[in-house]
DNA sequence: TTGAAAGCGTTACCAC
DNA sequence: GTGGTAACGCTTTCAA
């Protein structure tokens, strides 16, 4: 049973026209009670659903928004991406919208994007990852699609609507935490710095060190895709070093498990000879909560920056007059067991 | 300029019918070589592409893949998830489907595949993490939607398609593999067994135990989300009990890094004191390769489970009558460095 | 090989 | 308050 009645075959059992039941399924005012009540019992009883495609076609919207993700992106922002879609995915729901997320070869970016517009496929899209010397919001401007950026796009703050963490400023104060329990040799494992949130923090924790007259020594700084051997690897590179640092300051929990590991294999013990400061977008699978996280952190949950940014979205496509809004969210700085006072001689 | 042009005024411009300028974009042979030239590089030029929700209404399909996502699921499968779609949306987009994933309350689910039915919103849909007592598939076949399973459903593998890994037969393999390596107190730190997939692990574990005629000690098996601090903690109450165990059988990488803390904590080494083996889904972010792996695991890659999942389901769309068809892929027993033989004495 | 016209299932405009 | 009818932009049948 369950399948097929359309608003044609709806009508006839009412004896009512197409119009009066559409209306009166879409909450016009200028139905009257009594046959609101009739129309919604039948469509209930009959299991009518509006056909998407066909409602699409007529209002001229898709209902959608899409997330075009190439394999890059992919490969090193993973687990963080699908906790921002999850985020982003319920706002959609709750307001009738779907998510469309298409995959892509690098190379064919700029073509999917093409194709959500001229296919009319979504109403808006996100844009995932910006990077130092982002292009992709000069083409969405040029084909007219809405969008919301994830991240900032240097140089275009003021003319592009936003959501974003205070990247700078929590690895600012990181460092500035580190500093102040006696650190001055920390290590800094970034995130592939082309891109905008791992440049920014860089930034902050140069400052924070420039504040105190200290210049950061390159050998204690690295940036790639944060995996956890990236982690591991790279700390006990350090550590065996002559001159090893006494703090991290990582930009993933999952990184930050690695340098864990090497300092456990060093014979060390985390937040007594070693201390770390992770930045943590409170993943699900990841958790570093409880009275004393495991973790000292700078914390920042990707996946309410993906609610807000749906929400942003759906407002300016509502709205399509409205100017840029943007989000700038604070991190928090959270003291967890991975941090102490420096160790007083170098060992 | 790039919005715009629509069918008809790309054939007026042709002084062609829509049916002929329809017929030549789509490949219809019966179109003469010379007006389809012409046809192609005027919808080039004027920057043509057919509004996919009047052609989905036209032809009645909707060129899309949906996939419901409950909360409950998310949070616990999350990394291994988007794995999987990645490698099916590269699938989806070669073929010129759409993937639309729906974010929603675990108390919705039915609800969000009844809509997928009743409003059209797709032709096929993933089922993902089967349970147990799995019943969503019932609910698909009544609505008449297609559909591929993640898993296999207990009871129903005849009559679903299906793609699953050889869960049992790997954890039977790596149970023998620490046998053989002299293990008889091996720990089972399983995921949730409500779900189909941790079951089978179970008993994978269990006979390969009983087939050397050793019973598994219930105080050595745990089953929950197989999160970091899970893995962490239950591997320190068990390696300061009284009768702690010389290996552990992990169903997560995740897991297996927390465990690693663990014995690392506890002043022991891996692969040395305690043997572990994880069950790797090859996540990019996860990296568990090179010569020697640091995890000797059973590894099966969640992402070609994905890739291959829509193929089979875009065949079963275009084929509605074919029977049911399934892939059994048997996971890969790496030897990596966190295996040995079991230390001599109970320390 | 090409074209006219009838759908596909809605919404929305304009009368009544 | 209700109904007739024309879009929406494509595919597809039937003729020519």
């Amino acid at each position: 049973m369950s399948n097929g009645v359309n608003l044609k075959e709806l009508s006839q059992r009412l004896n009512l026209s197409q119009t009066t039941v559409s209306r009166a399924l879409n909450g016009y005012p200028e139905v009257s009670e009594e046959t609101r009540k009739r129309v919604t019992e039948m469509a209930d009883k009959l299991g009518y659903a509006p056909n998407s495609q066909a409602r699409r076609l007529a209002t001229g919207r898709a209902m959608a928004i899409g997330h075009v993700i190439p394999r890059s992106i992919h490969e090193m922002m993973n687990p963080i991406f699908l906790e921002f879609i999850a985020g982003a995915g319920e706002t959609y729901s709750r307001h009738g919208y779907d998510m469309i997320i298409s995959v892509v070869d690098d190379a064919k970016e700029e073509d999917a994007y093409r194709q959500i517009a001229s296919r009319k496929k979504a109403d808006g899209v996100i844009i995932h990852g910006p990077a130092n010397d982002e292009r992709r919001h000069r083409l969405l401007k040029e084909l007219n699609l809405p969008f919301v950026v994830h991240g900032r796009i240097p140089g275009a703050e003021e003319e592009t609507s936003w959501i974003d963490m205070n990247n700078r400023r929590a690895f600012e104060r990181a460092t500035n935490l580190l500093l102040d329990l006696g650190h001055t040799r920390i290590a800094l494992l970034n995130g592939l710095e082309h891109m905008d949130f791992a440049n920014r923090r860089r930034r902050g924790f140069e400052e924070a060190l420039a504040a105190r007259g200290l210049t950061p020594d390159p050998a204690l700084m690295r940036s790639a895709d944060m995996t956890e051997p990236y982690g591991c690897d790279n700390a006990m590179e350090m550590l065996k070093s002559d001159n090893p640092p006494t703090a991290f300051l990582i930009s993933s929990m999952i990184s930050a498990i690695g340098v864990a590991r090497a300092v456990g294999q060093c014979g060390l013990k985390t937040g007594r000879d070693v201390s770390i400061i992770t930045h943590d977008d409170a993943l699900s699978f990841l958790p570093n909560s409880g009275e004393v996280p495991i973790f000292t952190c700078t914390r920042s949950s990707v996946r309410y920056a993906g609610e807000k940014a749906a929400e942003l979205l759906l407002n300016m496509i509502s709205n399509p007059a409205s100017k840029p809004a943007s989000l700038h969210l604070d991190a928090e700085l959270i003291i967890g067991q991975s941090t102490g006072p420096a160790p007083a001689a170098p060992k």
